[in-house]
Parts: C-alpha cells; structure tokens; sequence
DNA sequence: GCTCACATGTAATAAGTTACATGATTTC
DNA sequence: GAAATCATGTAACTTATTACATGTGAGC
C-alpha cells in the first residue's frame, strides 16, 4: 500500500512516468523515508489505472521510447487525502546493524570497526545529499522533512562517532566460534 | 530472512519458546529495530529446525500447555554469524508520518497538530521504555544499542517539538480538495 | 563500439501480515 | 465468571524484491 501512496503523492503535484515516479523515489527528498522500484510501481499504477485514480497517455517522441505520463484523477487525489490521514503514521525502522552491534563479539572488532567506517561514510554522504537538496528546495514542507532528516541521521552519525570505541572494545572480547558450542 | 536472523540471535543466547521470542521482539531491547510476530516466528522455526540449525524439546508440565523449547545448533551458530556479516547492513526507514509532513497542506493544521501530538506522546513513552531497560540493562553492548537508539529518537523528539509551530503554519493553507481538482 | 540514461514491463519468488482456530491456567 | 497471559500453529492474502526481457538514443 506504500508504493500506492507514493505514486498518488507525486501525482498529486504533477503528471509523471512510471519511470519518472522511481528516479524520484531513488534521488528526491522522499529518498531517506521512501522506497519504490519498478517492480512495485509499474504493477501500482496498472492497477490504480483499473480503480480510476489515475489516467494516463501516451506521448511518442519520434525515434524515443514511448512513454506513457500518468495523471491523478479527482477520485485518485480523494483516496491519497484519505490515504494520507487513514493509515498508520508509526514509522518502520528496522537496523541490521545494530543487531550487528548488539552481537558484535560474535564477529570481532576488526570487522566492527571496517563496518562502522562503512556506515560513517554511508551517513556523511547521505547527510551531505539532503543539505544539498535543502539548499535547492523550494516548498517549505520538503524543506522541514529535510530538515527532520538531517537533524536524526546526525544525531545518528554523533553518536557513532563519539561511541564507536566503547563498542570496539566490547568486540574486542571476542567470541570464538569453537567455545561457543558450549 | 530478517526473522530468521532474529531468532537465530535470541537462540544464540539462551534457548527460548516461539512465544518468547516474540515477546522479546515486542518487548526486549530489540523492539527499537526490529519486528516479529507469531506468524513469522513459528514457519521460521520449522524451516530451520529441517535445515538442522535447531532442535528442539518438548515440556509437559502437568497442566500447562506444552511448550517446544527451542536450541540452537552448532550449525545454526555459524549460519548466524555468516548472516550477522554478510547480510546488508542498511537501516530501513519508512515514515508515513514524514509523508503527511510532506503533504501537510491536503490535511489541515488541526488534523496534523493532532497526529503530531500522538507522535510525540508515543516518541517520548518509546524513549522512557528504553531509558528504563538500559537501568536493567547489564550487557553493554546492548546497552550501547539502547543508548543509540534513545539518542535518535530524541533528537526526533527535539526537532518536532521546537519546529511544529513551522509546520502548523505551512498546513493553514489548506489545498481545499474541490480546488485540487483544478 | 561501448556504456549510460531513458523507458516499459513480467515472472518467479520471498517474506511478512492478519485473521482464524484452539485451549489451559491464572488473576481479579 | 471474565479477562489476561501462556502457548502453538495455519491459511489466505498482500506486498515487495530480483532478475529477466527488450529496445532506443546520446555522448565519448
């Protein structure tokens, strides 16, 4: 139902292709919350085609691919509106990592610590992507989700840095594979 | 697979029911980050316990509904330190809420002052659940992972709480549906 | 000539959710 | 006597992932 409400979403601001609806979903400001592939969204928009909440025509480009520009109906934009405040607002977070962290004894700290580079780099570069469409933003809202963005992975991204050696430490005290057995 | 994984890690340090594996994802200091319910749990169970990465016995106390204690096997133990490192260690993060922050304006302010409410009560007793396990917390590594977590959290808190105002005013202008149809 | 970006889609599979089905024991 | 907790599981359904299949045009 995610993918769904993605699409009637950027719809709702203006008529795009399937594969204009995924680049966005990959490089726009719904990138740190949202995630959508082909898969999802061409089969969601066939669908929602059947329902009436989209429209789509076909633009042929001599030469180009055909592309096929959806619309969002009047029925579509009811449904996202009732979408947007229907649906249960908890956030889904789910973080191998940590489970790695939790378990990094099992693992020894030299792989921690190659890792936790790893997600260091990962954050700064994700961080460093949202300022830089912050700076591009136009509408307000985007800028604010942008901005709660930022502020959580940095926080994220602090605490790693100043704590990362506390967990190495702990890693360091590693497990071997055969005492585990018992 | 990430149920897999989940149970594979409760087993791997202390033998455990269905039923209190689930428990501990609802409840546990891995409730943060990861999900679980029956119906993941106990297919998930079986599966493995047919590739041989635990075994299990059964408890019949007089009475009570008879329980399968599950253990894990040395191969188990091995398959889950093989996924610990080579599964991807990306966080998932889904917000619907960041969604309607995105959308504020299809919804109004009063509708959105109330679900911020709501998130911030259920930010601030997440936060307070975490705080009291990391008081009963005696394994540092998961304390590590508490702190994490209560530390992102709370800047979320933070952030929703000194900048709702900004929001609130974007949501006043309210797109009225019967104009959105243009 | 090669690779990248544009462009649409399907099929097989994996994974998890929700509701259902059942039943005992304990606590209020 | 009712409700909560313990306890196991299945079945139908929804949803998304991954890989496959196909083809054009532009720039290097």
């Amino acid at each position: 139902m995610s993918t769904r409400k993605f699409c009637l979403a950027i719809l709702s601001s203006a008529d795009a292709t399937g594969y204009e609806i995924r680049k966005t979903a990959q490089m726009g400001h719904f990138s740190h919350f949202i995630e959508a592939s082909y898969g999802s969204i061409y089969p969601s928009l066939a669908k929602m085609e059947q329902e009436g909440l989209v429209t789509w025509r076909e633009e042929t480009s001599s030469g180009k691919p055909s592309r096929k520009i959806y619309s969002i109906t009047q029925v579509g934009r009811e449904a996202f509106v009732k979408e947007l405040s229907e649906t249960a607002l908890d956030d889904l977070f789910r973080s191998p990592f940590l489970l790695l962290a939790l378990y990094c004894r099992w693992v020894g700290s030299e792989f921690l610590s190659n890792e936790i580079d790893r997600r260091v780099a990962h954050l700064e570069l994700k961080i460093s992507g949202m300022k830089h469409q912050l700076e591009l933003s136009s509408d307000p809202a985007a800028s604010w989700t942008l901005e709660y963005g930022i502020s959580t992975l940095s926080a994220s991204l602090e605490y790693l840095k100043t704590n990362r050696s506390k967990l190495e430490q702990i890693a360091d005290e590693r497990v071997p594979q055969t005492q585990a057995a018992e």
